[in-house]
DNA sequence: ACGCAGCACTTGTTTTTTGCAAGTGTTCGC
DNA sequence: GCGAACACTTGCAAAAAACAAGTGCTGCGT
């Protein structure tokens, strides 16, 4: 198996590169990620839970009954590639 | 809609970027896509229809009854953000 | 203290995508 | 003119995603 598609393993699925991107910004919400992307509900959650598992993400306790997701070290680490690709759609095609 | 998420839209399906990355090493016929990336033939046919509609790639025709795919300027352009994606992949995780 | 609103999800059900297996048409070398 | 290679297509089952509705907390206002 190539790099590449370990690579896409972990970020291949539908909506991981766009809730990473978002995380980029600083922690969000669930209900925030929920809000800005249009994501399913149940996707949101279940791709939340598969990279937290990968180690992409964190979920740090707020207050009460909130939460926040924030990325680790080597969700961080996907800024380059995300980055490249957001470059390559912007190039109109 | 995002740069990243019309980026997705074009390569964001299964295969499409290991599809992309094996026509990087140049020009690959259909039947050798298919051996070295074990993908399912009927979803070969559709990404390779799909990618071409896109203006990834397009069809050379060769002699007799084959055929090959070769990356476009536009596919080319997608070297960055695969080598990017692919070295994130390489640290163990 | 009770109802209501917001947050973070879960639980069905339907639709779409993917994968597997087998088959089709064309061309070429023998 | 026959078998094999190439480039697909077709039919069907399994998996993933999308849609809709509901659940369990907490905290605030009255």
């Amino acid at each position: 198996m190539s790099d590449l598609s370990a690579a896409l393993d972990v970020v291949g699925a539908r909506w991981a590169l766009l809730i990473v991107e978002r995380l980029l910004d600083g922690p969000q919400r669930y209900g925030d990620l929920q809000r800005d992307l249009g994501v399913p509900t149940n996707i949101l959650a279940t791709r939340l839970r598969e990279l937290e598992a990968a180690g992409v993400l964190r979920r740090l306790p707020l207050m009460h009954n909130t939460r926040a997701y924030a990325l680790t070290d080597r969700g961080l680490a996907l800024r380059e590639a995300i980055v490249a690709l957001a470059r390559w759609g912007e190039q109109e095609g």
